[in-house]
DNA sequence: AGTAAGGCGGGCA
DNA sequence: GTGCCCGCCTTAC
């Protein structure tokens, strides 16, 4: 695993049940400003992905795209806005209501 | 080692 | 609101 990869694991963790954060967002606090889109690789690409793993959850349902759209999930899409809607979020035309408010920064 | 494509972002029309 | 285009970093082949 690269550096990169693991910081990006490292922040993502780290976000809270019911709020949500960005590829942007993500990118910045892994200290690669302008790996947004390398971030959703290695979403995809990890295996402790929050449904199978009991020990490293990693929940990148909780990561969307900066414009409140939901965006890619390899589970399939329903699948992350039932995780989403789970957790409180309200979704509505694959948007997240009000997702500037729960939106975690740091 | 080269190249293409991806869970993206921002700027501008 | 839409769409297009270019830049970005990493992975896959």
């Amino acid at each position: 695993m690269t550096k990169f990869a693991q910081q990006v694991l490292a922040v993502v963790s780290a976000i809270p049940i019911g709020q949500v954060s960005t590829y942007k967002i993500v990118a910045d606090l892994s200290g690669y400003p302008r790996s947004a889109r390398a971030v959703g690789l290695v979403l995809k690409k990890n295996k402790f992905h929050f449904l199978s793993n009991g020990r490293k959850k990693i929940p990148c349902h909780r990561v969307i795209k900066s414009n409140g759209q939901i965006g890619g999930f390899s589970l399939g899409f329903e699948k992350k806005k039932q995780l989403l809607h789970f957790e409180g979020l309200i979704i509505k035309n694959n948007r997240i209501n009000n997702f500037e408010q729960k939106l975690y920064y740091k």
